[in-house]
RNA sequence: GGUCUCUUGGCCGAGUGGCUAGGCACCGGUCUGCAAAACCGUCCACUCCAGUUCGAGUCUGGAAGAGACCUCCA
């Protein structure tokens, strides 16, 4: 399977060539959310520059396993291994069962992933449904001598890790320097150092979410799962681990410790981080409370937003920028996304109404050459969009008259466009007619055609009227040299 | 404080040691009863200072500004 892509590797600092473990087969682990709150636009971030790779690799023929969690349980609300589960403390607040918290959020999570036509994992595996393999690692971890039990709970000794292995390439922070700042221990911690991490925790007594082991009833850290997981279903050794690059420390870090600790060696060859998505130029996150969550997008409610985004303008405008930029949010950028997609899907239509001649005078000669070439190019998607762009200004040139095309250019045009666009960007068009809308779709037609009778007679009041009310109506309305064309806006 | 990253035109956002990124907006034109769309064209750029080079926004050094991580976060 001969191709040209390269990832950037966070471990290596570098642009690598990707090859797999073990050709055809590919694996994927990317951090899912926690799920204790509505998704935000941060989460479409890893969703969609995940689901490109994910579908590009598809694309080149591999056969991707894509394995991406939901965190139900484990992930505390303060700092390092203290505080309450986050969604324990939901459920308390709000009174349910904290699986009822977790299946609200998941269903939600999963509802705005649909609308991004993100595409759905292979395998999407719950932390707590792994407790067992969870408990295993951490027997495994502590048999070799890398973790320590104190009053029930077991913790990451990373001091000692480090002695034999080196903790903190990934992130490329030193240890000493790590102990040099936060050498302050009150006497009171669990931990023999503030950096260790929790791998089981003991459960206070008022604390729901809570499984048995041999060192107490408890729950497992938040860094586990994803160590248990990945390597659960993906093996020992796989391609590519995804995430956010605020995970990158500690939560990834201690994924790679947890791992060469449990087994010797990383289970992870490529380390691929997005970067964040910023409001006002700072990131949009949970902290600082200035998110804007999926649905407030999809429907405009949210003071900062002055009008509703669809799900693709959102997924375009996320692919209009590179994976590893931070890309800042803003009503300008929205709707210049906006109108850059639907001038591209217009561009589709338009080309399936283009009719073929005897030679090709526009130029689309290198057009698939260079879409791969940007794809290959660390999922350079800004890249690939452009030179679909230059498509888009062909494809209205031949239907202005201007250039020609000939029928084999024609359908490989066509094929690209459909691969490119729909297939590995996973845009789709939103307008599609329902059959339920068949019906008014021939009445805007019936509407527009005495419109059409109208101009005829030069009645301009009647065609101007019936194009303004529609207008009122949210239908776009463009005037041909042979009729009309309409869409329905929102 | 430590580690790291970034600074591109009105806005968003690519990229490379020398050749137009692209989108959106604006302006002029073609088309149209008008408008929209489309097409053609114009305009607008590489934070600052110094160096390397025949040539740097692209490499090196310095300055200023911004951000990320170091605590939960996609």
């Amino acid at each position: 399977m001969e191709h040209l892509l390269h990832l950037y590797n966070t471990l290596k600092r570098k642009k690598e060539k990707f090859i797999p473990e073990n050709t055809p087969f590919v694996g994927i682990y990317v951090c899912g959310p926690t799920v204790y709150g509505d998704p935000h636009l941060g989460h479409a971030r890893p969703a969609i520059t995940f689901d490109l790779l994910f579908r590009y690799l598809k694309y080149l023929g591999y056969k991707v396993r894509y394995v991406r969690n939901i965190t139900d349980v484990g992930h505390l609300e303060n700092d390092a291994d203290t505080g309450e589960d986050k969604i324990a403390k939901k459920a308390r607040v709000e009174q349910l069962e904290p699986m009822e918290i977790a299946q609200y959020y998941t269903d939600r999570y999963h509802s705005a992933m649909d609308s991004l036509n993100v595409q759905k994992p292979s395998i999407e595996p719950r932390a707590s449904g792994h407790i067992i393999e969870q408990i295993q690692m951490i027997e495994k971890i502590m048999e070799n001598g890398f973790a320590y039990e104190t009053n029930g709970s077991v913790y990451f000794d990373v001091e000692n890790y480090n002695k034999k292995f080196s903790y903190g390439k990934l992130s490329g922070r030193v240890l000493d320097d790590l102990l040099a700042n936060t050498r302050e221990l009150d006497g009171q911690s669990e931990k023999r150092n503030s950096f260790d991490f929790a791998l089981w925790k003991k459960a206070e007594p008022e604390h729901i979410m809570r499984w048995p082991s041999r060192w107490s009833d408890g729950f497992p850290g938040w860094h586990l799962e994803c160590s248990a997981m990945s390597t659960k279903y993906l093996g020992k050794k796989f391609d590519i681990h995804g995430g956010g690059i605020d995970l990158l420390f500690p939560h990834h870090e201690c994924e790679i410790a947890q791992s060469v600790a449990a087994q010797g060696y990383d289970a992870v060859n490529y380390w691929v981080h997005n970067n964040m998505i910023t409001i006002n130029g700072q990131k949009m996150g949970k902290s600082l409370g200035n998110f804007i969550t999926l649905d407030e997008l999809f429907t405009g409610s949210h003071k900062l937003l002055v009008q509703a985004y669809s799900p693709m303008t959102i997924r375009f405008f996320i692919l209009q920028a590179h994976y590893r930029g931070t890309l800042d949010f803003s009503n300008e950028a929205l709707q210049s996304a906006e109108k850059g997609l639907q001038r591209m899907l217009a561009a589709t239509a338009t080309l399936d109404k283009i009719k073929a001649t005897d030679t090709t005078t526009a130029s689309i000669k290198n057009l698939k050459a260079d879409c791969l070439q940007a794809l290959n190019d660390d999922l350079n998607s800004p890249i690939l969009i452009a030179h679909l762009f230059d498509a888009v200004k062909n494809i209205n040139a031949i239907a202005a008259g201007l250039y020609t095309i000939n029928k084999a250019d024609l359908e490989e045009l066509k094929n690209i466009f459909q691969v490119f666009i729909f297939e590995i960007l996973g845009l789709k068009n939103e307008n599609t007619m329902s059959s339920r809308n068949e019906v008014m779709s021939d009445v805007v037609n019936l509407m527009l055609n005495l419109r059409i009778d109208a101009k005829a007679r030069k009645d301009f009041e009647t065609s101007d009227k019936i194009r303004n009310e529609l207008a009122k109506l949210g239908f776009d309305i463009k005037d041909k040299k042979d009729g009309f064309e309409w869409t329905l806006l929102k």
